[in-house]
DNA sequence: TTCGATGCAAAGCGTTTGCATACTG
DNA sequence: CAGTATGCAAACGCTTTGCATCGAA
């Protein structure tokens, strides 16, 4: 966990006139402790076992504060729900999801970053972000269709 | 509109056991007409302007149909939900999409393409299908900007 | 003590489905 | 005729919101 999160979320929080609350800051640790991609409701249930008593709609909008105040992205894959995935500072990264077991790899590629910027500056495009996802067969699901 | 593709639905159909009919055929002919990356509310709308008596969930079944027979493509941008668009046979491209007035470009790109693949290649993955969107100001809304 | 945050349940929203009826093959 | 397709409305699944209550500052 990246030491200053917490406080990330804090100053965040302080600057918009919002408050801290053990909920948030529960929320925040496990979504960071819990691995990358999650839904809401995976982070849900996480939340759920150490703190029984944190409702779903606290869950949700604890993710779209995260997601405000830069600790999280917000990615819609191809299963119809959101999923988030906490954000370190400047690692950008792109997606190879596995159409069969669901396996979801991450990977960078400048070159096809400079690329994209190429093609914006043909189209008089400003890019903000991105999103580049290849759906297929991982390595395991290839092997155990043969 | 390609010449034969509602012949193309037709034989689709026929492989499958499955039914030609009036409502399938004026949907086709509306969707191919109306343009790029329609949201099934939008083409409900259109085709019932020539053809009020058409209902919602028939648009939603022959969406989905025309995917299956390879005549559209299914797309979700971040906008939330489902567009379709008219597949012509192997033009594949990708979009930039303005954040600010919801303009869709189209391109293509071989050399990110072929990076792709080298991605995949690296992680032994196989690629089926791939989403490329960039996000950001098209050239008039940064203009109107300034 | 004020006003934002929480938890619950209900509402929203795009999409799908059940069912009786209409129509294709 | 048999069985698929349609249209309507109700159901769905994920997400958001209203509201009374709780708790941070």
């Amino acid at each position: 966990m990246r030491k200053n999160a917490v406080e990330q979320l804090s100053e965040y929080l302080a600057g918009q006139g919002l408050r801290s609350t053990t909920q948030r800051d529960q929320i925040l640790q496990v979504f960071i402790s819990a691995g990358r991609h999650l839904s809401a409701e995976e982070l849900y249930l996480r939340v759920k076992k150490p703190h029984p008593g944190i409702g779903y709609a606290t869950v949700y909008r604890t993710l779209k504060l995260l997601a405000e105040a830069g600790l999280a992205d917000e990615r819609r894959f191809e299963d119809g729900f959101t999923r988030y995935e906490y954000k370190a500072s400047d690692d950008h990264h792109d997606h190879l999801i596995c159409t069969k077991c669901g396996a979801i790899i991450e990977f960078e590629n400048e070159r096809i970053e400079a690329l994209q910027q190429d093609v914006a500056r043909k189209n008089h495009f400003l890019v903000q972000n991105h999103k580049l996802e290849l759906y297929g067969l991982c390595g395991d699901c290839r092997k155990k269709n043969r």
